[in-house]
DNA sequence: TCAGACTGAATGGCTATTCATTCACCGATT
DNA sequence: AATCGGTGAATGAATAGCCATTCAGTCTGA
């Protein structure tokens, strides 16, 4: 191939990639005023393009909304999923999960905006296309928690899949608290917190 | 007083109360299609009442979704903290808590979709009415944390606050999939299971 | 000069909200 | 008992503003 064709885009002049841009303008601007509030006018300006050329990347509104999260979970589960794969020990690996987690989300702002609350944010959306991605991420957690339920690290009078769906509610609360909260803090060591607790349980012994 | 004068409304022919009829139409109707997508005339078709009807009872469209949690999140308040005040033992009091959300939202499906989805469906919306209720309801958890501290029978090695989101989280998150699964199944019960776990942790002893 | 990326004003559809009108009822009057 | 304004709840067609999407034209680099 010749010296220039990397991408599709033909890079004409400054802007190296529309695509690129008009995504990361539109997590803000939805971060910002949330999906309905925002104008595609407010991405493009925000992205330094005029409003049309929005359509020249997406086909509507609602997609670019669509490719944020896909991407995001996408990457997501891909990158866990091969760190994850080389962590033998069960309960080290959920703590890796809770901190990957809470890394991600909390190392983007906007993202984790767009996540809490968009994506929540209407039962169709959550059906028809969180559904897949997930599945897949609780999934991922579950089969940790079966794995040190048969080896005999974890209990096992609950079942995996309700433990896994808790363990997550927690990450997800921490979130979204750390999303809400006026005061500024890091949020993955707030994963150290998670495990104590999820480990073992609020009683005194 | 004679015999025909009981509320503010004269009650001319049939409908006893429109005012109630339009939030729980609005109820059902937001939980169908989210608020976005809802038509103030899906809501009064719904109550059977005229478009212009609803703005006889409500302000805008957005009074509707405000009064629906506002109303909502009083009488969960004002009921729980009545019925929990009898009980002394931190631990059950804890778990009445449990029982109490998953009852609530679980006998009422598009309630509860309203609360889970659109409420936090919107940041802004989260901070100007969400906050304050929810900060109550939090705290309601938090003081039974703190008191199981000092009475000892909780541990007190994390941060009562952090106990309370994290056991707000694991029921939030019941709630969730309750609503998104395509199974029936009663949500209630499921108190009992996240009891076992947040009390005794999953770590096999 | 050409291709095609880019522009942004104009369009079209949608829907929250308004408001002139209707109508059922009530008390008063005859 | 029949009639007659008066009242205000209820109606729903019309308005008015908003905004996603389109597209005719511009501009740029090759």
């Amino acid at each position: 191939m010749s010296k220039s064709s990397r991408s599709t885009a033909h890079a004409r002049v400054a802007v190296p990639d529309k695509h690129e841009a008009i995504l990361r303008a539109a997590i803000t601007v939805f971060a910002e005023k949330g999906y309905f509030n925002s104008k595609v006018a407010d991405i493009a300006s925000e992205a330094g393009v005029a409003d049309g050329t929005v359509y020249l990347y997406f086909k509507s509104k609602e997609e670019i909304l669509h490719s944020i999260f896909n991407r995001a979970m996408e990457k997501f589960i891909d990158e866990g999923t091969k760190e994850l794969s080389n962590i033998k020990d069960v309960t080290k690996r959920l703590a890796r999960i809770a901190e990957l987690h809470l890394e991600r989300l909390g190392g983007d702002r906007d993202l984790a905006v767009v996540f809490q609350v968009e994506l929540r944010g209407s039962t169709k959306f959550m059906e028809a296309f969180s559904a897949a991605g997930f599945a897949k991420y609780l999934d991922i957690i579950k089969r940790t928690i079966e794995e040190g339920q048969k080896s005999g690290d974890f209990r096992a009078d609950i079942k995996a899949i309700t433990v896994a769906k808790m363990f997550y509610g927690v990450l997800d609360e921490m979130v979204t608290d750390w999303i809400l909260s006026k005061k500024a803090y890091q949020l993955a060591p707030m994963a150290k917190e998670v495990m104590k607790l999820f480990l073992g349980g609020i009683s005194h012994k």
